[in-house]
DNA sequence: AGTGCGGCCTGTCCGC
DNA sequence: TGCGGACAGGCCGCAC
């Protein structure tokens, strides 16, 4: 399941594989993620220099003068630099190889992620444009999500987890964000005052900083490893504690279903 | 327009 | 121990 901290550290990690480096072949074992694969990938990107590697919400793009390949890892994708020849492991759906003789080798159990080949402007590609700001970027600040949630009557959770209005704030985050700022999940969004917005986009910054941070420390894994960067290492107050007692207040956290995605609270401390 | 839900998938876990 | 079913979840696309 990467969120936008695994998203950002795989950028970090296979960028110095693959910036100014050649695409040399692109092999496609199986089409079918969750929109088919098209074959203008392996006729157009192959070779391409790739000339940036940028993150938009959870979205990959690997820039080429020609066009971008638009990556999402959906629930279960990663990426990984491979070895040519090295084995195939079940799943390793696509293969972009490269001249040094590594490829970067797309791994994808459940297929819910894509690889898209766009020509001309990808942030005007209909699965970018209408997204909602960075997380991180000042542009996702308490003004905006006071004006934002202005008449929602959404719970706070999914408002929250909604890419059109911040991206990349995944379940696990959302859940952890919440109980940091003391947020009831079930809180009808347009009922957010300022003072719940401040601390709400500051804990939405600081748990995905966090994130990063120590996804940093793993970036060794891209090259050999099983490139899978883990939030797992960082210590979650909520998420699967359902029924463990709070971290601040010893109440048994609850859990509750919002918009069919796990939610824990904590009843006492979150209102 | 906003809201909520179905569907896509497979690995994992649980109960029988 | 083996089996079937529920569950997990990002995000689009649809129906109300």
């Amino acid at each position: 399941m990467p969120e936008l901290p695994e998203v950002e550290t795989t950028r970090r990690g296979i960028a110095p594989y693959l910036l100014n480096r050649k695409i040399m072949k692109v092999v496609v074992r199986e089409p079918r993620l969750r929109w088919e694969v098209p074959a203008s990938l392996a006729t157009e990107l192959a070779g391409q220099t790739v000339s940036a590697i940028e993150r938009r919400g959870k979205y990959l793009l690997l820039r080429t003068r020609k066009g971008t390949a638009l990556i999402h890892l959906g629930m279960s994708g990663s990426l990984r630099l491979a070895v040519v020849g090295e084995p195939l492991k079940k799943h390793d759906h696509v293969d972009l190889v490269l001249a040094s003789g590594r490829c970067l080798r797309f791994h994808d159990p459940r297929r819910f992620g894509c690889i898209l080949w766009i020509e001309g402007d990808p942030y005007e590609h209909p699965l970018l444009a209408e997204l909602g700001p960075e997380p991180l970027s000042h542009d996702f600040s308490a003004e905006y999500l006071l004006g934002k949630s202005e008449g929602r009557t959404t719970p706070i959770k999914t408002f929250i987890m909604d890419s059109h209005v911040v991206v990349g704030v995944g379940n696990i985050y959302a859940n952890e964000a919440l109980f940091a700022a003391g947020i009831d999940p079930m809180r009808k969004a347009g009922t957010m005052m300022i003072e719940r917005c401040e601390s709400l986009v500051r804990e939405i910054k600081t748990v995905l900083d966090r994130a990063i941070k120590v996804g940093g420390t793993t970036l060794r894994d891209f090259v050999g490893g099983d490139g899978k960067p883990g939030y797992f290492s960082q210590t979650l107050q909520v998420y699967g504690r359902e029924g463990q007692p709070c971290n601040n207040c010893m109440t048994p956290l609850k859990d509750s279903r919002l918009g069919g995605r796990a939610t824990v609270y904590c009843p006492r401390c979150q209102n």
